[in-house]
DNA sequence: GTGTTATACTTAACAGTGTTAAGTTAAATG
DNA sequence: CATTTAACTTAACACTGTTAAGTATAACAC
């Protein structure tokens, strides 16, 4: 009975093909500019196939985008190993989720921009890797809080305000890059530590 | 020699109704989902008319959103009487930076997101709109660090600092309406006066 | 091994898109 | 009144996401 199994596999990986055809395309010619025919030919396979493994266009995005996900989450979880030093770990952190964006600025844009505005279930319900991603920080915050390092009580207000100043920088520098940014390196750090030291107690 | 003119007045007269049907639908439906024949239907003209207006529907967004700029402009300048207390001034500006936004969501989205993905010549260009928003907001800052209330003598990073904190919780916020917020108001006035204390001296 | 069913995939089509080239109408000029 | 010029439209091209119907092939039951 083996046979079921091998389908499925095959399957499987068709549907892998299919969705890293498609993140290549999204990360190099924009999600708008990328159409199923273009998917189905860089596969060899005809445009309506794509349709068997995804829902539409939307779906496809949305898959490519929980992978993104994954891809932070696994990054950051690498950063959780010493607790001795909590404020230090939320600052590695934030930097890494902003160089994170800054590598992959297209992967970023599709995640936390282009997303939303096709698919107004957000995605970041119970349960999800997004979710999962903003439970990482709220930990790191957490930790910050107990310890008594920061002055606010409240672990999501102060994980939210994080997350903006993360969020506004690493956008800011992907979609102006010809604005006069300081040097780019100080100008992360100074976000990151002007925002912890405002944090602070 | 009144008919030059009066044709030129009746040009700008249709220019201007192009401009705000296409503002009107770009907000209501989304630019990804307005079409130039949508537009077309709208003013009763035909499609090809808004081509000898515009060059095509991304200079038409590029004009949509230099109004949009000059309405933020105009309500920031509003708020710089006072130079007496210029770290209240700055936080004030930096909440209504954000309650713009808010309050038109689509059309800051249309103009910080959706513009840059367009044209890849940003719009921040000397002598735009875009340069004297960043101009007002960097001389809100140069008074707080001329008064010694600020630590960092570097008016550009700490001008930057402050944007990518606005910008960041303007767009969550929009973005993810879902989300699990803490009260809006309160996450909007702290990630300012957090901002603002961890640039203080 | 043959007939049947289910699976995987394709072809053809629909209604729509941005944009251009050519054509038309009406107004202003000489 | 004739001619030029400006404003606008019609028709078309090559493309889009998506669906319905059709086709081959592989797996199954007997």
């Amino acid at each position: 009975m083996g046979v079921k199994e091998r389908r499925a596999r095959e399957k499987e990986q068709l549907r892998q093909q299919i969705l890293s055809a498609a993140r290549e395309l999204f990360v190099n010619e924009g999600y708008e500019n990328v159409s199923m025919r273009k998917i189905a030919n860089k596969i060899e396979y005809s445009p309506t196939t794509i349709y068997l493994y995804f829902a539409d266009k939307a779906d496809l995005l949305d898959s490519v985008c929980k992978e993104t996900l994954l891809n932070l989450l696994n990054t950051l979880e690498h950063l959780k190993s010493d607790i001795s030093d909590p404020v230090e770990t939320l600052g590695k952190s934030g930097r890494a989720y902003i160089e994170f964006g800054l590598n992959y600025p297209q992967d970023y844009k599709l995640t936390f921009v282009i997303r939303p505005q096709y698919q107004k279930g957000l995605g970041l319900d119970e349960g999800s890797v997004g979710e999962k991603v903003f439970d990482y920080l709220r930990e790191m915050v957490s930790e910050c809080i107990q310890q008594g390092i920061f002055h606010q009580t409240d672990v999501e207000t102060t994980s939210q305000v994080m997350w903006s100043a993360v969020h506004g920088v690493t956008l800011l520098l992907i979609d102006f890059p010809d604005f006069p940014w300081t040097e780019k390196d100080k100008l992360i750090d100074t976000v990151i530590h002007t925002t912890i030291k405002g944090l602070k107690a």
